[in-house]
DNA sequence: ACTTTTTTTAGAATCATTATAAACTGTAAA
DNA sequence: TTTACAGTTTATAATGATTCTAAAAAAAGT
């Protein structure tokens, strides 16, 4: 008996063939109780330290994408490939439109007080930004 | 008379010496009347197509961080160095730990509904995400 | 001018990510 | 079960943004 059925249902159902790379990642990234963050480094570290298998990083790579454009991973808005810079000092939001990568300013009074309920021991809240993804309509 | 008087006071009033470059780099970034965003690549085209001058770019480099640490530029929130994935899809916010550099989870039944009081002609809303950074107490 | 410290610079180094192209594997039909 | 082919994996090269390095140049103070 395997866990593994399960993935290989997934899998096939999303039109992924059940190759044991893509099964081993399968493992390490959903047989686990809670849900968790990594970079395709850690994720690669992980099934190289823990795991028996080998598998290459172009594979991680192209499987992590996959998954994540079947839904099955998220891709956290912080990031970009590129650093932008902005000669607007002020407090405030951004537009970041996905198909022309083109930042447009949000400023703050245009957004309505935000409200975090959630404290994190020992820290204290240095900033709170917000990124509206847009597309064409 | 020169515009550059109010530059080098800026540059000298913060530290940094007034050096040729740097008060072009000023020119180009202050020396207009709305804000706007920028890649350090985006910069140093502008420096190099509009005005007569080369500056290279590890100076360009040098010069944003130096303004962006005097607070006449700021970095905009949706980069980091690396690309963080998350298996958790639902629609969530996250906290990022500037010191090290860790993330969690902010789910968005605790952030208070957030309205955006501003919408870009022909875009579509894709997603509104918020990051919360935080720093030790 | 002379000295010291800061800044600039070209090029090398680094790091994450993507592209390439050959070898391999899953799958479905013969 | 073999065959054939599209889908995958892989090592490696390529790319692109950014940082590092160490030497040359420029600014500031004496």
């Amino acid at each position: 008996m395997n866990i593994n059925i399960d993935f290989v249902n997934k899998l096939r159902n999303s039109g992924l063939r059940p190759t044991k790379q893509r099964l081993k990642i399968c493992e390490v990234l959903f047989n686990t109780e809670k849900t968790f963050h990594f970079t395709v480094n850690d994720l690669s570290k992980i099934i190289s330290e823990k795991l028996n298998q080998k598998i290459s990083l172009a594979t991680v790579y192209n499987t992590v994408h996959a998954f994540k454009k079947k839904g099955y991973l998220k891709e956290i808005s912080m990031n970009s490939e590129k650093t932008y810079f902005d000669t607007n000092t002020s407090h405030h939001h951004h537009f970041f439109d996905s198909s022309t990568k083109e930042l447009t300013d949000l400023s703050d009074d245009q957004v309505e007080k935000i409200k975090i309920n959630k404290a994190l021991p020992g820290k204290k809240i240095s900033s709170v930004e917000i990124l509206v993804k847009v597309e064409n309509e």
